[in-house]
DNA sequence: TCGATAGTACTAATACTTGCGTACGATCGA
DNA sequence: TCGATCGTACGCAAGTATTAGTACTATCGA
């Protein structure tokens, strides 16, 4: 008998579940922030590729932050193999939010031009 | 000698040193997100009358909320007499990050609704 | 001048966050 | 079938956030 859980799907909540503090919460530090920008800028990648790009140096620790991300509702994060594969739930936040996450992503590339 | 250091005037960003990770974090926290929706629905107010509206016991506590908002130049917090007068930094907000203060606000107001 | 009021400063307890090392399960490819 | 790979699960340590009690300063008004 192992000591770890055995991996199943991931829990997303419903478009309707999802709060705006929550989503600001997890969009307020500096790593994500950073980690969904890529992924609007760039597409659907795994977890390793942002892993680099982003400069985080442990596995675990994004892993901890695609948790945050994801009960947020501000990404997917579905099993594709061995791999795991992220996108920003950009429907789901713009027919809840409208505006709200261009506004974020516009403003967190001005900080960075500053 | 106090042990109590003396109370001077605040000090607030400037427009341009405002971060949007430290402003999603400071409204990413639901007393202060309320804080902000009152102070932006009612026009400027002191401490006290928040306070009451918000459903916070202690004035420390929102002692300690203004503080974190004033850091993340979200509001500008002015002594005026014995009152300190509490308002929305509304213009420097828009001008830095389009449509953002809206979009969050829109937003906290639909989850209230739902 | 003096009591009441507004709101901060300080302290502390508790809970949550962030980061990373290590153990592990599942899958891929040779 | 077996080693390498992907990324999570778990646990720990250090740091930060949240809340509130109490001490305090400054100001107002009678």
């Amino acid at each position: 008998m192992s000591r770890y859980r055995q991996r199943m799907s991931f829990r997303h909540p419903e478009r309707d579940a999802i709060r705006v503090d929550a989503v600001l919460s997890a969009l307020g530090n500096p790593v994500r922030l950073a980690a969904v920008r890529s992924l609007d800028k760039d597409g659907d990648r795994n977890c390793g590729n942002l892993l680099a790009e982003i400069g985080v140096s442990a596995k675990s620790t994004m892993t901890h932050h695609w948790r945050v991300l994801r009960d947020a509702g501000v990404i997917w994060q579905h099993q594709h193999g061995r791999e795991y594969q992220l996108s920003v739930r950009r429907e789901d936040l713009d027919a809840r939010y409208p505006g709200l996450l261009d506004a974020i992503l516009a403003g967190a590339a001005r900080d960075e031009a500053a």
